[in-house]
DNA sequence: CGCACGGCATAG
DNA sequence: CTATGCCGTGCG
């Protein structure tokens, strides 16, 4: 089709873009196969809490009825919206006894950190319960990366990505954080950078007769800079302050986990994009390197585009299921930098 | 599968 | 305070 054609243009252009922010080493790694040894990110203490990777099957585990849809039970009997394809990860606490758990696969049925939690406190929703302000640029202590959360809601909790449904945490400064997950078909992501699609140019309001307030919607028009979202996106290109980036399961991409939502670490805006229809192509060349293109959508209406890339030095992004391993001694390599800070902010707990 | 809703955050 | 927007999610 001629979408799909438009799509698969769409694609192509970002990549290069996205290639062209560090030709080499990008093309190096965007090796979908490439084994990578997963950081085991908890390494230093044992995990406090209980860290079934091996078993404590929970076929038998029976939690407040309430919850019990947060947790995802076994594949098949709900399409299971969080997950594309189901693969199965076990409970992992982190080091510092944070609700984040480290993906990994094994067990068939995952509980989210903030589910565990609402079990033993209550509300799960209570976000004055938050640890940390979800408002601060960088890693937040305590959440190494590889952290995972089976919702939006437990990611939001452990403050890493704020807002419930939106893709953009916006700051004064820039974006706080960002989500990955898969709204715009036609966004590339080569796990190091990858391109991201604003917000706007949806009606949420519903249809005529239907005035709801929707989450998500099909592009109906422009989207623009003078929405605060991509203000803030624009925003982080200048002042260069880290967006943190959880990858979520519709994400289309090897690096997507196969569910839930994952923290890959800080990344950088390099580019602002702004997506045009063919025709006008050429009528913001000189501003912030932007490059045009038709946005993916029949009507060719705008689309603000952005280019993160990954800030160097930290743990490799843990992805893939079929490595998931995790051997309980092998420390990861290059994590130092990266988790440095976590360690420090967090070295009182 | 499609509808309608909670939380976060900004604008008013 | 209310209203609105947002790359979820549970329920009918």
């Amino acid at each position: 089709m001629e979408f799909d054609l438009q799509r698969f243009e769409n694609m192509k252009r970002n990549r290069e873009i996205l290639f062209s922010l560090d030709a080499g080493n990008l093309k190096q790694q965007f090796k979908p196969k490439a084994k990578r040894k997963p950081a085991a990110s908890k390494k230093r203490q044992a995990p406090p809490l209980d860290s079934p990777t091996s078993d404590t099957d929970e076929q038998s585990e029976e939690r407040p009825k309430k919850l019990a849809k947060v947790v995802a039970e076994d594949s098949e009997v709900t399409g299971l919206r969080r997950s594309s394809r189901n693969k199965g990860k076990s409970l992992n606490y982190n080091e510092n006894g944070d609700h984040a758990v480290a993906a990994r696969r094994a067990l068939p049925r995952v509980i989210s950190a903030s589910a565990e939690r609402a079990e033993m406190k209550g509300d799960p929703r209570d976000v004055s319960k938050r640890k940390h302000d979800p408002k601060t640029y960088g890693a937040i202590p305590g959440v190494p990366i590889g952290s995972w959360w089976e919702t939006r809601q437990a990611c939001s909790m452990d403050a890493v990505h704020a807002p419930w449904v939106a893709g953009i945490s916006p700051g004064p400064q820039g974006a706080y954080s960002v989500a990955l997950s898969g709204g715009y078909e036609d966004d590339v992501d080569l796990g190091e950078a990858f391109t991201f699609t604003g917000s706007g140019g949806r009606d949420l309001k519903g249809t005529k007769d239907k005035p709801k307030n929707l989450r998500t919607a099909p592009q109906s028009c422009d989207q623009t800079f003078e929405n605060p979202f991509n203000r803030a996106l624009q925003r982080s290109c200048e002042t260069k302050k880290p967006v943190r980036v959880i990858r979520g399961y519709k994400l289309d991409s090897v690096f997507a986990p196969a569910e839930g939502y994952r923290y890959d670490g800080l990344y950088t805006v390099e580019k602002v994009c702004i997506m045009l229809p063919s025709g006008i192509a050429g009528a913001h060349e000189e501003m912030h390197q932007a490059w045009m293109e038709r946005g993916l959508n029949h009507e060719g209406y705008l689309v603000c585009k952005f280019a993160l890339k990954r800030i160097p030095g930290q743990p490799p992004i843990q992805y893939g299921d079929d490595e998931a391993e995790d051997e309980p001694g092998s420390s990861a390599e290059a994590d130092d930098k990266g988790e440095a800070k976590d360690d420090a902010a967090s070295a009182d707990a």
